[in-house]
This record gives C-alpha cells, structure tokens and sequence, in this order.
RNA sequence: GUGGGUGUAGCUCAAAUGGUUAGAGUGCCGGGUUGUGGCCCCGGAGGCUGAGGGUUCAAGUCCCUUCACUCACCCCA
C-alpha cells in the first residue's frame, strides 16, 4: 500500500515539540494581558471578498497564493492567508468600537498560503497576531512594538534586531512613489527583469531587490524619509524618541517596505540571523485607513504578527521533550495483571501520570519500558507479591526498593509520589 | 511559477573505476539475570536502493522520464 503523506509544505507538530508550542503560546497569552489585550479566536476560513478587500488585489497573496474554493451554494470562500483582516471583520461586526475607543486583540493559529515551501515557509504556518484599534498617537505604536520585544525576549530567543520605517500615509507616499519612478526611468533597461516590473506593479519594492546592478541604480534612488509629510514626519520622530525613552534598541531601515498594500507611518520587523533568507520572524505596522474601507468606523489600526515556525527555530535548545510519567506499574501473573489494571485507572484518576503494560512481558521488559517513559517510581505487583499481601516499589532514580502493604496502597503511593 | 541540490533500514549515513548474497551506527525486539531499567556483551527482525523506462553479459552506481524532499528566487511570518 502506498503511504498517504502530508500535504506539501504542511507540517505535523510532533508530541516532541508540541510542550515547547505550548509554551511559546502561553508566554504570549500572559505577557499580552499584562498589556491588557485580549484574546479572540476567529474562524480560519472568511469569505474571499475580504482578504480581496483588505490586503489588496493586485498583491502576490491574492492574486496566487489564497487556497480559495466554491462552496456548495457557490459562494467564493478562502482559508485565512492573515489574520488582520478576521480581526478587523469581527471589530466591525460585533461592533467594538462602542464598548471603548481603544479595542486590543490578539488572536493565534494556523494562516495558508499557497507557496513554494522553503526554510521558515510553509503553506500552513501559524502566527500570533496583534492589533490594537482606535489610537493613532506614536505611543500606541511604540507600545506594541515594546510588547513584541518584550515577548520575544520572554521566549528566550537570542540575536534580535529590530529595524524600523516610515511608509508615509496616503498623502505623502504617492508624491515619494512617483520620485522613484521618476528617478528610475532613465535606468530602467539596466534593472533586473522583475524590477523592471515591479517599476509599474509595485516600485518600492525595487528597494529590497537583491540583485548588485538594482541595489547600485537604488542606493542613490529617493529616500521615503526625505518625502514624509511634516505630520508622518513628526508621528516618526516621536516613535524613534519613545523607543529609545524605554530603552529598545532598534535601527532604521528606509529600504523596509512592507509587502501588504494596507500599511502607512511606521512599519518594523524583527530579524534573526539563525533564520535563513526568510529571516523576519516577526512583521508588522500600522494601517490607518484599513478599517474604514472595509466598512467600519474611522479608526486606526496598528499590529504585528509573529512567525511561531520561525520563533520557534529562533530558540536556543529546541531539544526534544521526554515527558516524565510518576508511574509504572509492571505486574507478573495473571491475578497480578488484573489487579493492577485496576490500579492504574485509579492512580490516573487521581492525577498521578501512570502506564502499565498488557502484554504479560518479563520483568526486565516492562523494566526497560519503563525506564524508556522516563518514569519517577515503578511499582512491581506479581503473584507473590498478592499472596504477601505487599508490595514493591522502586524509586527509579536512587534505584532504591520499598517495600508497601497492599492495603490503602492507592493513598499510600499518592503520598509518596505527591511528597517527592 | 523558475532554478540548484538530494533520494539506500524507523533515523543518520556507507557501498573505488558498473561486478557475487546492499553494509555500519543508532533505534526497535529478545537474551545474558528461571522476578528488576540505564552501562556492557550476544542474538534477531527490519530494504522492490523513491517510481517507471533505457543501455549492458551485469545497474544502488550510467542515460532519460517522473515523483518526493530540500535550499534559493519571487513574496512573506
């Protein structure tokens, strides 16, 4: 028969890995509610409309990354590629602007795009997303960006940077927009093909090109920071002040342009040289207009999503988790095996981690499963042992042996284990 | 979608110029101890060499096709 496998670029997290997943998970939860966010978990599967909608139709995402299908009744529906555009579907729906000005969130899960997979990219990934509506001032902006360092600090990840930007608002960026193309078109035969491109689809994004010649052609191209307007300009400025007011460390990249149409002012994004080429484990910026074209209030909008896959390759031993179970129970005989299946139904019901095996193997054989489920104490039931009336039980790591009368042996085994 | 790399045991990898029955380590199972784990020793199971075709007396090895994985481009977390 041949094997059925997963689907390419989509992952199985394996009980090795899934304690650390868990962890990463409640590390985010705690240190977003001492920010006083709160979590919302949305579906992962919208209609197509509103990722066409918020991240824009004319980038790569939507036009040939989005698992789209029809659905029975012939509505157009997608699996989430981003969780920002749930987000802000469920803030208009449920109405939250009317509860408070400000609305926090952050939402975790699965995201899908249909990519070519790579080293830190998958088609089913998961992030930790956060946004925070109904502020605008760069104290908002620089509260989360301090949150986000602060979390991934709390994770253990070392070789952080964060670099950040100012993408203008639609005022000013249009105006720095046609500068570039200005600027570029005396050289455009000697840009790459896809700068050549992009010069029409999306110019800025020359800017991040990798190919020498383009780089050369954009060192000396305009700069976004030269173009802000005075507001954009101040609304910089106070987020760079801020920063460094709480001590986070960051540099300025003016080449840093975001892939998703919805941005404007500061966009940032944190790297790790552990990574790979798909090196920003964490993205994000603020979206100023975003919630009122997708029919909501005219608020503002700023957060980041996390790369879990790749927070999770940032961690400095991803060594793999041997869970430790309390409790072995190996029993020899028959009257043995039926009293201790007994046994460890009620150790286990009493919240004491315990196996045994069904199979009537040797004692070294249970022994050594025993020793491979990295257990505290085995306890060893044969025959005899009924006849006795007692019990042995082996403290696996000091290799001593006690010996246990059979009667209230449950109480007796819990107070141990528990006194450990 | 485009390019490069790699496919041999559950896992990590060997097998000179094509040449007999494809090996090792590790893991797994069992034994050494008639009822005691890790260390040590011994034994065992486990492979259509990714798949299909071709060249040859002979293919894991050479050629073609295809698939998978992987890295990179594009783009993004």
């Amino acid at each position: 028969m041949e094997k059925i496998t997963t689907i390419k670029g989509i992952k199985d997290i394996l009980p090795e890995d899934a304690p650390t997943w868990n962890h990463i998970e409640s590390i985010a939860r705690q240190v977003f509610g001492s920010f006083c966010f709160r979590e919302i978990r949305v579906p992962i599967m919208e209609k197509t409309e509103l990722f066409k909608r918020s991240i824009g139709e004319t980038t790569d995402i939507v036009e040939k990354e989005m698992y789209t299908f029809r659905d029975r009744d012939d509505e157009l529906l997608t699996l989430r590629p981003e969780a920002t555009a749930s987000i802000i579907r469920a803030y208009i729906e449920h109405n939250m602007h009317s509860f408070d000005q400000i609305t926090k969130l952050y939402t975790m899960g699965p995201m899908f795009r249909r990519e070519r997979p790579q080293k830190g990219r998958f088609r089913q990934f998961h992030q930790i997303d956060v946004e925070l509506f109904g502020d605008e001032k760069p104290q908002s902006d620089v509260e989360v960006i301090f949150m986000l360092m602060h979390f991934l600090q709390s994770t253990a990840i070392e070789e952080l940077s964060l670099e950040i930007n100012s993408l203008g608002c639609k005022t000013c960026r249009p105006v720095f927009s046609q500068a570039v193309v200005n600027y570029l078109r005396g050289s455009k035969n000697a840009l790459c093909p896809d700068c050549q491109r992009r010069m029409s689809t999306n110019p800025l994004r020359i800017f991040d090109c990798k190919v020498e010649t383009c780089n050369l052609i954009i060192a000396k191209a305009p700069q976004i920071l030269d173009y802000l307007c005075p507001d954009c300009k101040e609304h910089f400025a106070q987020v760079k002040s801020y920063l460094t007011d709480l001590n986070v460390a960051y540099g300025i990249n003016p080449k840093m342009v975001r892939g998703l149409d919805y941005y404007t002012r500061t966009a940032f994004e944190v790297k790790s040289g552990l990574l790979g080429a798909q090196n920003a484990l964490a993205g994000g910026g603020r979206y100023d207009g975003l919630v009122h074209s997708l029919g909501g209030p005219e608020v503002s909008g700023i957060g980041f999503a996390v790369g879990i896959e790749r927070l999770f390759a940032c961690l400095p031993n991803n060594k793999k988790n041997i869970f430790p179970t309390d409790l072995f129970i190996a029993a020899l005989g028959e009257r043995a095996q039926k009293m201790a299946f007994g046994l460890t139904n009620e150790m286990r019901r009493a919240g004491i981690s315990t196996e045994k095996d069904y199979s009537d193997k040797s004692l070294k054989s249970q022994m050594k499963r025993a020793d491979k489920l990295n257990t505290s104490f085995t306890l060893i039931i044969g025959d005899k042992e009924i006849d006795e009336k007692r019990v042995e039980l082996r403290n696996m790591n000091t290799k001593t042996q006690q010996v246990l009368p059979m009667n209230n042996l449950r109480d007796t085994i819990i107070k141990i284990i528990k006194e450990r």
